[in-house]
DNA sequence: TAGATTGTTAATCGATTAACAATC
DNA sequence: TAGATTGTTAATCGATTAACAATC
């Protein structure tokens, strides 16, 4: 049963296929009909194996010596993220990044769709931004409720994370996009998917540490480093 | 050499550093001394284990029967990932994310500090956002020089995304946070860290349909799914 | 001392990479 | 057919988890 809409993914593979479905866009934009899994690869800087591997379990098959249809390959990876039919969520906290988020074109073409906004300051209350209306929180559970919705995206700050949790739950949310640096507290049943942006800049923080302590900058610049960072 | 200020640490382990600063820093506010493996563990629903090899990669060392000192293990971390000293950065392309990334206060508690913004479009130049100047694209190359910036963040459309990193090479930027779903071609020695939200909402959009074919929603509501998704 | 906690070494698990058979 | 490409099975690599010794 857990294989009639396709086998099993790795969640890096998951990961991968939006990038996937990003090339394959462009090639089917510029007319072209079939591709290689080679050719994703270099553009891709990925392993021919691996890209294979990743569409394979999409549930696609290519032909021998003639690669896969992308048209077809752009179908599978929709269908297999769910991304063929649109589905509603709303957002919870209007700050900046809440904001952007809702603006973020990048959502429609996916499929997802924000059809509402809330947030625990009355002021914007009955604002609109990115033509999305913007609600106090005494309206949630209403909304959430009349509409079906089950996803919601977080951007609400830290401290008031969990408790906001607490009401989405109470309201019926099943899917929580946490984009807060805490670590939800919910029922088994409920996805919380974590978007760590301070993990993202972690690693090129630690990254471009590294590389200086490999070639120290020039130095004219040495006021600025190489004051207290050994321990 | 490569270990003089810290051991080598993996990927994931840098990932979740952020994640133990924000948990320790809420604890320092509330004026706890010192803390446990453990404890950290059950409020991050992580191992105790991987959470003291996780530490342990900063350098610093517990007390068995004791625990970690919890301002230790701030400055352990933040020396760790560079977030002891300021960097300044530059960012792209003022969007609706770029709009976000300059306001979102996230950054500066982690001591990277956005000096100025450029974008492709001159109604934008002269602007201020959230504080922070945007420019035209022609006084990129002589800011970055001027004030030997190293590090850009990249929130450009997708079209233009190899064009820009094109002249930021140029003008000497060597680490890009590049928040476009493409595959940036760059000489060997530049960092690119892709920070990619599809990849999320790919995870987050799978888990969500794994679940409703385990648990189909309501039958009041089977006009919305089950049309095309069998291959 | 006894007991709790750290830190390390070994075992398991999962993902990537390599080798190769299948096929158009 | 010959050759290129797919798809799978085995081997390697890396990260997590488990077991246990070290220590305050």
């Amino acid at each position: 049963m857990s294989d009639s809409l396709g086998k099993v993914a790795k969640l890096p593979t998951i990961r991968r296929l939006p990038v996937y479905l990003h090339l394959l866009r462009g090639l089917q934009g510029g007319g072209t009909e079939r591709v290689s899994s080679t050719y994703i690869a270099e553009q891709l800087k990925l392993d021919a194996v691996q890209v294979r591997k990743d569409l394979s379990s999409t549930g696609i098959v290519g032909k021998p010596r003639v690669g896969f249809e992308v048209t077809g390959l752009i179908d599978a990876i929709e269908s297999f993220l769910g991304w063929n039919n649109t589905t509603e969520a709303i957002l919870i906290g209007v700050g900046n990044l809440g904001s952007a988020l809702l603006g973020y074109a990048g959502f429609m073409r996916h499929n997802l769709s924000v059809v509402a906004a809330f947030d625990a300051d009355p002021q914007k209350a009955g604002t609109e931004i990115a033509g999305k209306p913007v609600f106090p929180m005494e309206k949630l559970a209403n909304l959430v409720h009349r509409l079906h919705i089950r996803i919601c995206i977080l951007t609400v700050p830290a401290q008031q994370a969990q408790g906001v949790v607490n009401l989405l739950l109470a309201a019926g949310i099943t899917a929580i996009w946490n984009f807060t640096p805490v670590a939800l507290h919910v029922p088994a049943g409920v996805i919380v998917q974590n978007e760590d942006l301070a993990g993202g800049l972690a690693v090129l923080s630690r990254r471009v540490r590294d590389a200086e302590t490999a070639h120290p900058p020039r130095a004219d610049e040495s006021a600025e480093g190489g004051d207290d960072a050994h321990h």
